[in-house]
DNA sequence: TTGAAAGCGCTAACAA
DNA sequence: TTGTTAGCGCTTTCAA
């Protein structure tokens, strides 16, 4: 910027003006401005000037995901990207992997870098940890999750009523005996699925049967393995409701290896890409990431021009598809 | 900084010391200082840092990727950050939806938040733009495309070697009129898999039939009308080779509503998730994003520790993966 | 081993 | 309309 200045013969502040497209400089000196700064190839330093200027937003966002290479957290980055472009605003991200500790590393690495917010999956069950950031002035959504000991912005799936609402689409086709196939309890939104399930049952006046409920799996694999054993078992059920993405295909890979595919019904939470090409289709409980990652940067942004108003929970519905797996009816 | 110095009742630089780990602060005085540091919940500014350090770096990395959320650009991305990781790194991303101006804006407000680095799937057909900002000393790796009127490292997928082996594989089978379903002639790798189409065709003494060929399909509803038309000619294929993800999908649909599924074949070009549970099973010539990811994070890194050697180009191959469409004999 | 002074590239506040 | 001076939070250089 010195350089620009000298090569236009003004003032530093001249050039500083320009740039920042201020008013007030006269033509022919913007001009001569404009000339020096392209001939010396004059990139702006954003970071220089973040930490001059009185607001001291840098234009920067950081979010936590899951893990990036998974569907969810790669459309929730896509519309938060959509908004922040908008803006000007360019976003990092890190992937946690459910790992308490990565949480708040790479939380902290964002926080030195100065961004102007954060929006969060937490992976750990206790943010305290970010309150000072917060009380500094750093605004924080929290996505998919409820932040836990921490007053905070959440924009959260309807995880208890979609299950309910899952759930019950089979006992509408005469099911009594549905399983289900849970992540791990130490996940929120797992517990709130698996409550889900018990309301369902319990408006149909039926009580879960212990053998038919699996909790803590977390891979396709332990998903397969937990299914096949269920249908193994001296009374299976005649439907299954998979908590989770990775769960339903692990439940699908099951009944295929059985060949039992057209004969249990099967619902499950969250949709997947080809969910309807497969055969039979996959019923499921779709979710709305890019909704909740359109709402979560509203939300960040809101706070970030100035809105001071109580920490606000944002609930996104859910959404049954029915393709074919969830409308098989009990043997007769 | 200055409160903790104050609290510790040191000078500035004796906490910038402790803070960076400096080696020759008595332990008494480290002690006192990070109690302060502590207590006053300092984290140090890691831009204010980067702007006057020597090394002028920020930890920081920047990535212009197709779509983020695009399974290939997620993965790459994930790839991308777990390099970078372990290095304290983190990285910006941005989509660029194919693009030009995008890709240019994308690269400034990168380059002006003083990345140390840049990972690029280029949009547009010329990168000259970048040659600046090389020449400053700013690493630039390009990942799947190759960069136009610019020398720089690119990691590339063997597109045409790749489609040449999926043809190949058709023709082995003993079709003669295999199809070509492919993406924007726009798109480089678009076009050297089109290549590849007519080098296996010509390596059996095949030539090319128009009426069989059509390329410019970017969407899986443009790939599944082409591919019904196609379908519906005079003298339809036997085989479909799809140079892309949604177009492979598209011709899946297309095959479905025609009830050909299990009597033409097909191979598409890059694996997608659940490949081997549609009925029949596709066959695909797999692309390696987290392989690539990784080797042109390495690649950059390497550039920033201070490899100067000429701009390397480095071929990860494809690999076929049979699944079931792709075996499927033409009619006798 | 510790600290004082200068300055990275920029903008705020004020002056001319 | 233009410029000067100070200083954002930190590290470098050099002196004590």
């Amino acid at each position: 910027m010195r350089d620009v200045a000298a090569l236009a013969r003004v003032s530093l502040k001249t050039v500083s003006r320009v740039v920042n497209r201020e008013p007030g400089v006269s033509p022919a000196l913007t001009a001569r401005v404009e000339r020096a700064a392209h001939q010396l190839d004059f990139v702006p330093d954003l970071t220089a000037s973040s930490l001059r200027r009185a607001d001291r937003q840098s234009a920067t966002i950081g979010l936590l995901l899951k893990n990036i290479a998974n569907p969810f957290s790669a459309s929730l980055y896509r519309a938060v990207e959509d908004v922040a472009r908008a803006r000007g605003v360019v976003a990092f991200a890190g992937s946690l992997d459910e790992d308490a500790d990565r949480e708040r590393d790479l939380a902290g690495l964002f926080a030195a870098r100065r961004v102007d917010g954060l929006i969060v999956v937490p992976a750990g069950k206790d943010q305290s940890y970010l309150q000072k950031e917060q009380q500094a002035g750093l605004p924080i959504v929290f996505v998919d999750r409820p932040p836990s000991f921490l007053d905070a912005d959440a924009v959260l799936t309807d995880n208890r009523e979609g299950a309910r609402v899952g759930v019950r689409h089979l006992l509408r086709f005469g099911h009594r005996r549905v399983a289900y196939l849970g992540d791990l309890l130490t996940i929120t939104t797992a517990r709130e699925r698996h409550d889900g399930y018990l309301d369902a049952l319990a408006g149909a006046r039926l009580t879960a049967d212990p053998d038919l409920v699996r909790d803590d799996l977390h891979t396709s694999d332990e998903a397969e393995s937990a299914a096949l054993e269920l249908m193994g078992g001296a009374l299976p059920p005649t439907a299954i409701f998979a908590s989770q993405n990775l769960v339903t295909i692990g439940a699908i890979r099951a009944l295929r290896r059985l060949g039992l595919q057209h004969r249990v019904a099967l619902v499950g939470f969250d949709d997947f890409l080809l969910a309807d090409l497969l055969e039979p289709a996959v019923t499921v409980v779709a979710q709305d990431p890019a909704t909740i990652g359109r709402v979560a940067a509203e939300t960040l942004f809101r706070r970030l021009d100035g809105d001071r108003s109580p920490a606000s929970t944002v609930i996104v519905p859910t959404r049954l598809i029915p393709r074919g797996t969830g409308e098989i009816p009990p043997p007769a």
